[in-house]
RNA sequence: CGGGGUGUAGCGCAGCCUGGUAGCGCACAUGGUUUGGGACCAUGCUGUCGGAGGUUCAAAUCCCCCCACCCCGACCA
């Protein structure tokens, strides 16, 4: 393509609407352009981009014996109010209403649909296992769209369902789907870490996410792993081992109540007291589904409310409001604690059977209690692990190293499902031994879209996006640094065809601009390979050849810069 | 949904406090000079000042309502 016939604006300044680094490049470079909050138009370069990292998922998706179909956007209600998820996924479901008033779903995901689809058709076990995949568009109705193509409302998704007639044959068809995301991320020249996730809304008996580990701020997730064993989870689901008390059985002062004037965070009431937070137990009330609770944990950790909602299986989880604080404990926030409480359940983290004389609110406007213990003063209803995993702490897989933190990038995801979509739309088959069985599910997906930008977000310098060469929008850049100069268009022009003519994907910077502007530009869209056709060179008959990731320059002669090109190409892709 | 902020030319912004001619830079157009890391000269074009209402002789500016967008938080298949 020539540069002057492609819808490519770049912009000379950051993007004021752009918070994190691979957001303002992808606008400033002229890849992307709002539309609305979350809502985003793809312009030529990253539409190139698109379909090459689409193309990738396709190929990889074939190879493990997927199909592709198509499934619609618009869904009816009744499906999703079958499954329950018109209401686990409430807010987060884009519903409209048609003409008639009719409820009607942009799907964000396509369990249901899918399910609908092959219960009709599926009926022995002969037809399994089948894998059906799309590249779609999916809708999100998010809270807070944000980061560009991070969080959108509408993005592009490769999503895949499995059915499979037993556990052994799922197994099966769920290594497969990792081992090809693997691949997939992998000819996107991105290493992923597979992390084990919570199902969330989606359900099931387990989840995988792949995670693009970054430095930056993109890295929305915060992932767990060990390097002494295989052992990685996000923060939603990681655990830990805790070192056995030391003094479990140390000393058990009398309980006292002591003023505490005006100190309500843990940091004001550890700092009066002089203790280390890990001497407080904070009480937390939490609303679930309608019922109040309270969690207990040490002063220095924090409640996984995933955890949480999931051991009390509710669908909504949020903290009480400082009114239902107040009837509960009888004082302000900050001043809850577990001894005397009543009408609530109490779940205690797992920690707490460790401590001995804590520190906790007494319930009465600016008092703590200390020398509080488990047993003597308080029981608790529920003890389980509700807490995040902190860094520092063993491995609960091989007890052995210390679990590290890292910030990731989710550009996948595979969730094993069992038999609650095919239960609950009854889709059934015939197995072997004539027996009539729900059909066991698994879902997969590819963020096409976040994909994109998680590249950007790991690869890129202070002049803009260095694309690894298997999803660059294109492969090479041709850039004569004056166009107005015979020899150097007639140069740029002649290596311009012969590399098309080698189905190269090049971009020809024909643009009458001064050469600052054009390897600017160049440098901000990140194509790989640059060409560069000036006057001193070609005297001497050379082009010189520029790297976009570490600027290494080479001159090579004319009549070999295809070959040439080629084998840097060839290089740069093994990176 | 709670807290904070912004909305003026295609983009980035000033003007608002203290009401009275709507401005700057970039971009764009034409002509000319330039061309190895964001050139220069000259001329020119560009506006429902987010929307509706109110106060006033007069509103971008003051008051009220609404909308959109951004940031923090809650949330996140």
């Amino acid at each position: 393509m020539k540069w002057t016939e492609t819808y490519i604006p770049t912009l000379r300044e950051d993007p004021t609407e752009a918070e994190i680094v691979s957001h303002r490049l992808l606008v400033r470079a002229g890849f992307i352009r709002k539309l609305a909050a979350g809502v985003y138009n793809y312009l030529p370069l990253m539409q190139r981009v698109l379909l090459k990292i689409s193309r990738i998922v396709r190929e990889e998706m074939n190879r493990a014996g997927a199909q592709e179909i198509l499934m619609p956007v618009l869904q009816p209600a009744e499906l999703w109010q079958t499954s329950n998820r018109w209401e686990t996924v409430g807010k987060e479901l884009m519903k409209m209403k048609d003409r008639h008033l009719r409820d009607l779903v942009l799907g964000g995901t396509h369990e249901e649909v899918v399910t609908f689809l092959v219960r009709g058709e599926i009926r022995s076990y002969r037809q399994l296992p089948l894998n059906l995949y799309q590249i779609q568009n999916k809708f999100r109705d998010e809270i807070r769209p944000r980061f560009g193509l991070m969080r959108s409302r509408e993005f592009l998704m490769k999503d895949a369902y499995s059915f499979d007639a037993n556990e052994e044959s799922f197994k099966i068809s769920y290594k497969k789907m990792i081992d090809a995301y693997f691949g997939i991320f992998k000819r996107c020249g991105l290493d992923t870490k597979m992390v084990e996730s919570d199902t969330g809304a989606m359900g099931g008996k387990a989840a995988h996410e792949f995670m693009v580990i970054v430095n930056t701020d993109g890295g929305e997730n915060i992932i767990f792993f060990c390097d002494n064993c295989d052992y990685a989870a996000n923060i939603e689901k990681a655990t830990s081992i805790e070192p056995a008390a030391q003094e479990k059985a140390g000393s058990r002062n009398r309980l006292q109540k002591i003023p505490t004037p005006q100190m309500k965070t843990v940091e004001e009431v550890t700092g009066f007291l002089n203790v280390p937070a890990s001497k407080l137990v904070k009480t937390i009330l939490y609303t679930a589904d309608g019922k109040t609770l309270a969690a207990l944990i040490r002063g220095d950790r924090q409640i996984n409310e995933t955890k949480l909602k999931n051991i009390l299986k509710s669908i909504n989880l949020e903290m009480a409001d400082p009114l239902t604080v107040q009837k509960i404990t009888g004082a302000e926030v900050g001043y809850a604690g577990p001894v005397g409480l009543k009408g609530v359940k109490l779940i205690g983290d797992k920690e707490l059977l460790l401590m001995t004389d804590f520190v906790t609110g007494a319930n009465e406007d600016n008092y703590h209690l200390i020398n509080v213990n488990l047993e003597r003063d308080f029981e608790l209803d529920l003890v389980e692990d509700i807490r995040n995993a902190s860094p520092g702490e063993l491995c609960p897989q091989c007890h052995k190293d210390r679990l590290k933190t890292a910030k990731g990038i989710e550009v996948g995801n595979t969730f094993m499902l069992g038999t609650k979509y095919s239960r609950a739309l009854n889709a059934t088959f015939i197995d072997e031994d004539g027996q009539e069985k729900f059909l066991i599910m698994g879902s997969y997906g590819v963020g096409i879209t976040r994909t994109a930008q998680a590249a950007v977000e790991r690869f890129h310098d202070s002049s803009g996006i260095i694309w690894p060469v298997p999803i660059a929008p294109f492969s090479v850049e041709v850039l004569p640094v004056n166009i107005q100069d015979e020899k150097q268009r007639e140069a740029a022009f002649e290596i311009y065809n012969g590399l098309k003519d080698n189905k190269l994907e090049v971009l020809l910077d024909d643009r009458n601009e001064h050469a600052g502007v054009k390897f600017n530009d160049g440098d901000l869209i990140g194509i790989p390979l640059k060409l560069i056709i000036g006057d001193k060179n070609l005297k001497d008959n050379k082009i010189e050849l520029k790297t976009r990731c570490n600027n290494e320059t080479i001159l090579v002669d004319r009549g070999e810069v295809q070959e040439e090109v080629t084998k840097v190409l060839r290089k740069l892709d093994k990176k």
